[in-house]
DNA sequence: CAGAAAATAATGTGATCACATTATATTGAT
DNA sequence: ATCAATATAATGTGATCACATTATTTTCTG
């Protein structure tokens, strides 16, 4: 019997598109796995474990991992162990300020650069996000989720703080992905529509409250951190 | 005669210090001479190029480059170009923007934090900025000026901020410092000495007030985007 | 049986090579 | 002479190996 060295590490695998580097797909394979909570916090990431799962050379992992630990996602410590982050209320808190700063800004700057067009594909995209939600289907509600909020922010042709927002998304990502998880049902509250409405009336201060309220709405049901951690603990 | 691949991309050497890894002593070397503008916005950086001048093997360069691109220092075209990123005036309005956002929430969020000793020991770095601008340093003075933020902003234990102002610095650095650099003379109203002031007092808004206008007496200078590029024009 | 010491396994880093892709230089045609 | 076609050089990526450092297991000692 062979052992295997990373045993229970579980990672949803991904269709490698055609035209893509390898290191990309790795990237972006262990990003979705981030966000989807699949990769427990503390849990020790290696590059041959990783390249072995992924049945590719160590170089491409090596290079992921090193992006990802650069964005926030992963945290090299200086033994030599990469782990997922540890959460506490405080960081958890901070993330979220943070969230609600840059967006808010990123949307209203934005804004001028709203034309019609991106409006209409701001309303087929709630529109997708209310069919996912209907559906129950969390995975694909809060990547569309993600998508609207990154095309309203990317109107703005000088926009330096998308990069910005998508390293929070990341270091949030896991742990409002888990609550939103345990949620029965997901009742939202339409923001997007006040956003939209805000856009078209070209309202910059309606358009914070409407990004601002969407972000709180998002978090609100995530009341306790060690919740979270428990979440966790139950699966491992 | 031997043809040099990399004729004219002249790099500030620094000192290997013992027990650094390779890669990050290319990562610091590359990032400094970013922050001084030795390395002219457009012109194609590459790993061998770059490894023949460092003397070193591809791999640590290869790494470093992947880093600073993950910051937004350079950008990796779709073709195989790495370059520092053009400027323009108003991503450089984004910028300058940007900063103030987050430096002032980072102040603030950091204030109660904030003791006694971190209040001397900021004392002591804005009696080294003062001392570095007496002789003209530009050099020192950038460098202490980022170590006063920092040290500032660090005080939070759930500090979440400090690398996204650290990316912002690396897209802003080498333009701001190039203004800095054209001035015959520095004035600085001692804005650190209000921030002190606001910290002693544990008042939030004056605190936000003295990094404001901290940032915006940095960036006074500049008025033109293009003279910056002239600059350079006038290098190359 | 418990704790320390030694041996073994595993890991990240750096170097070198092969290869497909792209840029640049050279050649050829009109 | 100018522009397209070809040939050559250069580049990023991925794979494999060597090595120093660290983790883990095993052995030894009391």
């Amino acid at each position: 019997m062979k052992k295997k060295k990373s045993a229970g590490l579980e990672l949803l695998m991904l269709e490698k598109a055609a035209g893509l580097k390898t290191n990309q797909w790795v990237y972006q394979l262990l990003r979705t796995n981030l966000l989807c909570g699949k990769i427990a916090p503390g849990i020790p990431l290696t590059i041959r474990g990783l390249a072995e799962v992924l049945d590719v050379s160590p170089m491409p992992v090596r290079e992921a991992l090193h992006r990802l630990a650069c964005e926030g996602a992963v945290e090299a410590k200086t033994n030599r162990r990469v782990i997922v982050p540890l959460m506490t209320a405080q960081k958890f808190s901070e993330l979220c300020e943070l969230r609600i700063l840059l967006e808010t800004h990123a949307a209203e700057s934005a804004l001028p650069y709203v034309r019609d067009r991106d409006i209409s594909n701001l309303e087929r995209i709630d529109t997708s996000i209310n069919d996912a939600v209907q559906r129950g289907d969390v995975e694909t509600t809060s990547l569309l989720n993600q998508d609207f909020h990154r095309y309203l922010y990317s109107a703005n042709p000088f926009q330096i703080v998308v990069p910005l927002v998508e390293s929070i998304w990341l270091q949030l990502g896991p742990f409002s992905r888990i609550a939103i998880d345990k949620l029965e049902k997901i009742y939202i509250v339409d923001r997007h529509v006040e956003a939209i409405e805000a856009l078209k009336q070209q309202n910059g201060f309606a358009l914070r409250r409407a990004i601002e309220a969407d972000i709180r709405d998002g978090i609100a049901s995530i009341k306790t951190v060690e919740g979270i951690h428990n979440y966790y603990k139950g699966v491992a």
